[in-house]
DNA sequence: CTGAAAGCGCTTACAG
DNA sequence: CTGAAAGCGCTTACAG
């Protein structure tokens, strides 16, 4: 029932607790006899190494910290799912904790996870985040931290993104190769760091293409919600009776948007042609099914913890640490709401 | 840079480490102006105890786990965020793992939650779980243990869930009295609890309508996804000509069977009525969009949280915990795959 | 009102 | 090869 310690195995077994623990250690100054003694005690009274006392004496907890914009999401979940399946591979465990795009609260969190002392953390900006004074805080307390997905340009950190900008490019570009000429975008907020490179991607996509950009074609949204996607739908066909593609932030975005062109039976992709951004599961099965970009969630997990892993172990070794940027590539994966080609 | 200790503070103050602590602590037996001093030169060095140490002393981490099968799946991450926010509010984090339904994960898993010396373990049961001494284990080792959505009837401890069967019957009871006679069930497998008993309620509410209950409309799903879905489809249809309904285990598998009538131009719910199971936010998106049972994710990790944090107060005043049983409550969506009344 | 002391359970440099 | 000792940073019962 109580968990046994290192103090009981050497009283039972008259040896000193120094010699237990290094014999559970196999310190190569033990004997084997003591060792073999140790070990089957230990093994019988099923000792486990009391895990608060062990992070005291080598200040470390092999835990880190994830801050998320929001859970319920299908990047950010399977972006969660390769976080905590490397981690696990590594010996390591993941507190969640989730800054709801609040500036305030991601604040708050990593304020948590610094007094919780984890030995790393991973974070995805909130889109309300517009000051990194808390994230240089907690990178000068030395716990290490690498940023993915929604990251700051500014902060000189380690990084796992996509190329936003280009992705966009790529998104735009085939709704134009596809015929559309009146290209409409409902971007995210203007802070976040993505949301910006896929308007520029956009941009761009214009102008290599001759065609001109109006800055009145491009719709700011700020929950990128379903809902948000049926409204600006409205609002742009109200506004324009002209448009016959749109490139939008997000897919869930999208699917509302679809929702709303479809209850209008405009046709998809003859009247108008959409293509998303992050190909979510639900993209395959509304229809007309959406052509997207595909956002690689597990594997940026993965990737994330990767970094900051050896981030973690440099700083254990008082090794300089480097930071790096790893882009993960993307691609579009063509579906039913854009012309064949 | 370094973070504060207690005994740095004592030294540059020349007071006692126990009078620094007490001071902190706003113990009555320490002089107001003391306190003050001492409180002041805290904040000054941005004084933060150290966790590791409070651990150790007070046996306890303010962490808990949470054993999830699979975190990239609607139902399961509302679950987790209501878990994370009510855990935030109660000042507990959270780390989760991933059983992937298979039951050695799971027993892995919740070893390494025992070793790390959680508060208290929160777990929705894999899948390929059959045995539960991994659970009995940490609980005489006396973790706290709350069980959610998917339980064991037969492991003694706190539970939330909702009534499987009775939702079940209420979505079976919908198909009847919409006018189907001949009704499928797609079910999970076999050992999980809430896959026997929406059975069950599929079941009952055939009996109660004196329909012939026929266990060749019954089909045994293993991975619940979207390609069961499709391909269970085209089995039941090979297999019986006369369906006018099918009860769906899971909503996933349902978007599955729909996208299959579609394809072969069956109309829902004229020729074939659906009924799916959770809510994923998805089945209200794709067409004929799906009338399912709600499943209160959220909530239900908000109890589950509740219900854990009371019973680590008790454990650490020594009470006795009652186990306890909540119910959450269902409804069902009605939507456009089921005929209306 | 303040402080010395014990102790949580472990690790590791050092002595023998 | 084994053990005594110091120490991680804190809390708290006890003494004064």
């Amino acid at each position: 029932m109580k968990p046994a310690t290192l103090k009981e195995i050497a009283a039972t077994l008259g040896l000193s607790i120094s010699t237990v623990s290094k014999a559970l250690k196999d310190y190569p100054d033990v004997s084997n006899k003591t060792k073999k003694l140790v070990k089957e005690l230990a093994e019988t009274l099923n000792y486990r190494p009391n895990a608060f006392a062990v992070n005291l004496r080598t200040k470390e907890s092999k835990t880190i910290g994830l801050v998320i914009p929001e859970v319920v999401h299908h990047f950010f979940s399977s972006v969660i799912k390769g976080i905590i399946s490397e981690a696990e591979d590594k010996g390591y465990l993941v507190i969640i904790l989730q800054s709801n795009e609040s500036f305030e609260l991601e604040k708050k969190q990593i304020e948590l996870l610094a007094n919780k002392q984890v030995d790393g953390i991973l974070i995805s900006l909130a889109n309300g985040t517009y000051d990194f004074s808390h994230i240089k805080a907690v990178m000068n307390q030395g716990i290490p931290l690498v940023m993915f997905d929604k990251i700051a340009k500014i902060v000189d950190c380690s990084k796992v993104i996509i190329d936003d900008q280009k992705a966009a490019f790529d998104a735009t570009q085939h709704l134009i190769d596809t015929g559309c000429k009146r290209i409409a975008h409902f971007r995210g907020p203007l802070t976040p760091q993505n949301s910006i490179d896929r308007f520029l991607g956009y941009k761009k996509a214009l102008l290599h293409n001759q065609i001109p950009y109006d800055p009145s074609l491009v719709y700011i949204l700020d929950s990128m919600s379903f809902e948000e996607g049926q409204h600006f739908t409205k609002e742009l066909l109200k506004d324009h009776d002209d448009i016959d593609g749109i490139f939008i932030n997000t897919d869930l975005v999208a699917i509302g948007s679809i929702t709303e062109l479809n209850k209008r039976n405009i046709k998809i992709p003859e009247q108008i042609s959409i293509i998303g951004f992050s190909n979510w599961f639900m993209s395959s099965v509304i229809s007309p099914s959406l052509s997207t970009v595909n956002q690689p969630g597990y594997l940026m997990g993965k990737k994330s913890f990767k970094l900051l892993y050896k981030e973690i172990k440099k700083r254990k070794e008082g090794k300089k640490i480097n930071y790096k940027n790893i882009e993960l590539k993307t691609d579009i994966i063509l579906r039913d709401s854009t012309k064949k080609l």
